[in-house]
RNA sequence: GGUCCCGUCGUCUAACGGCUAGGACGUCGCCCUUUCACGGCGGCAAUACGGGUUCGAUUCCCGUCGGGACUACCA
């Protein structure tokens, strides 16, 4: 069965690329029947913390994303402890007593020279007795892997066959003691220990993956399958950053984007699929996602797409659903009602633009008399086709008050051929501003008297 | 600098070695229309360059150029 992990470090908000990688995990898995697991690494202790965690599973449920099983790094030291024993009991890994300072002299010494910095392997000669002896000082100290030199071959599911030279990497550190394990080595563990048999992660991993093949294969363990997926680029074509753009999911959660669009877009950010379609769900990404057709190029992040898809899902949404959405959007103790969702539905790209266009429902905004002048009509003719509608509004009951009705009773009022010189002062009068919805719909909102009032308020004004 | 990865319209992308290089976003124009928005129709716009291989390269190979990632006792 096909098992992979998404496996952030808890030491930020869950970005954009991370919700990507989580995504592609997740449809490789489910769509094969096979189990997502979330693995929180948060083997550094200063950087990491509960809110990022937090931050991270929210994220991840709000785009839809389930896991089948959670694990917490931090909860599985002494597995590593035991590993790493097993490791230097064999001789492939060992104690390294350099200090910082002298390692970083060395390699200024090796840049100076031309050469790639690399660890020489000095506290590889390192006797046991002297190693027990300096242990028993508490001398600092960290682990190091005896990295094989030789050319590490793997086949990348999305790169093809990818070769790194192992030699040119130096001893890597794979523990800062026993109870403290390092990136590479405490994955490597895990996703033997957990059975992953897909690695999906994002191309800055490229380069870590010959140094966690040899380290499973040091421990006699099967390496997964790897995939690395292109980077998400910011519009220069570096990767995705906090200084050119919103990385955090919530902050794009926060503006009004609907998990649904965030799904659809970043699927599409190295993904496509065989038919041609630019609107898909989450189940009809799943059943069509095929991790070989995933893009090897970077992919740079295009807000105006997105913007376009998250126009389409809301106006998708029922105004019951709209309504419900876009109850955190709105100004503290407005309301909003069915009947302004439905007229601002197709209004809207996100949902935090809703409070720009919802307001005028709630007080009516100062306006320019010369703006109830519809081309290049008199004013005096904007007094008199208000008053006639005036007339007819009066008649209607307020139960009557609806799009459809008032349409109608309206309509015959507007001369043909130039139905704006009716329609634009009224709309004018009740909206006050240049661009709104229509003024049947408003009319609907604002109810009879609020309606009935704003048009003799016009009506003053062009006087 | 070193190692590795990548290279189709401005952007996201499609095209088992066989089209006039297709779609979408954006943009421009037109239509619809009470403005805007929505919607409909249409235009502009790309295989980085140079060599091979082949009857035929966007596709395969080599080189050049360009871009990116990594280069921590972070992940």
């Amino acid at each position: 069965m096909v098992r992979v992990r998404f496996a952030p470090s808890p030491t930020g908000s869950l970005h954009i690329g991370g919700a990507r990688t989580a995504l592609f995990n997740w449809l490789h898995a489910k769509s094969q029947g096979g189990h997502f697991i979330l693995r929180i690494e948060d083997t550094d202790r200063e950087r990491s913390t509960p809110e990022s965690e937090a931050d991270i599973l929210e994220g991840l449920s709000w785009l839809g994303i389930t896991w089948d099983e959670f694990y917490r790094q931090s909860d599985r030291i002494g597995i590593y402890r035991e590993y790493l024993k097993k490791l230097i009991d064999d001789d492939k890994a060992y104690y390294c007593f350099c200090s910082k300072e002298d390692l970083e002299a060395e390699r200024q010494a090796l840049v100076a020279q031309g050469f790639p910095p690399k660890y020489s392997g000095r506290c590889r000669a390192l006797s046991k007795e002297e190693v027990v002896k300096r242990l028993n000082e508490n001398k600092e100290h960290v682990i190091r892997f005896k990295v094989p030199e030789r050319e590490v071959v793997f086949k990348d599911l999305i790169r093809g066959q990818v070769k790194f030279d192992a030699s040119l990497s130096g001893d890597v550190i794979i523990a800062k003691n026993l109870d403290q394990p390092l990136y590479n080595f405490a994955v490597t563990v895990d996703d033997f220990l957990m059975g992953i048999t897909h690695v999906i992660r994002g191309e800055e991993h490229l380069s870590n993956t010959p140094k966690q093949i040899l380290l499973a294969e040091a421990m006699g363990m099967n390496a997964p399958q790897f995939a690395h997926l292109p980077l998400i680029l910011n519009t220069d074509r570096s990767k995705m950053s906090k200084r050119m753009s919103d990385v955090a999911l919530h902050d794009y959660r926060n503006k009004g984007y609907l998990p649904q669009a965030i799904v659809n877009f970043i699927s599409f950010l190295g993904w496509h699929p065989r038919e041609d379609k630019d609107m898909m769900s989450l189940d009809q990404i799943t059943s069509e996602f095929e991790l070989n057709r995933v893009q090897k190029g970077g992919a740079i992040f295009n807000v105006d797409k997105l913007d376009w898809l998250n126009a389409h899902y809301i106006n998708s949404l029922t105004p019951e659903e709209l309504a419900g959405m876009a109850k955190p959007f709105m100004p503290e103790g407005y309301e909003l009602t069915i009947a302004m969702a439905a007229s601002v539905k197709g209004r809207i790209k996100t949902l935090a633009e809703i409070q720009g266009i919802v307001d005028l429902f709630f007080k009516l905004p100062a306006y320019d008399t010369e703006l109830l002048k519809w081309k290049d009509m008199p004013l005096s003719q904007v007094t008199s086709n208000l008053e006639s509608a005036l007339t007819v509004l009066n008649k209607i009951g307020e139960s009557d008050y609806n799009q459809a009705n008032l349409e109608k009773v309206l309509s015959p009022l507007a001369p043909e051929g130039n139905r704006g010189e009716l329609f634009w002062p009224l709309r004018v009068a009740l909206s006050g501003s240049k661009a709104s919805p229509g003024p049947f719909e408003i009319m609907e909102v604002l109810g009879k008297q609020e309606s009935l009032s704003r048009i003799e308020k016009a009506i003053t004004k062009a006087r």
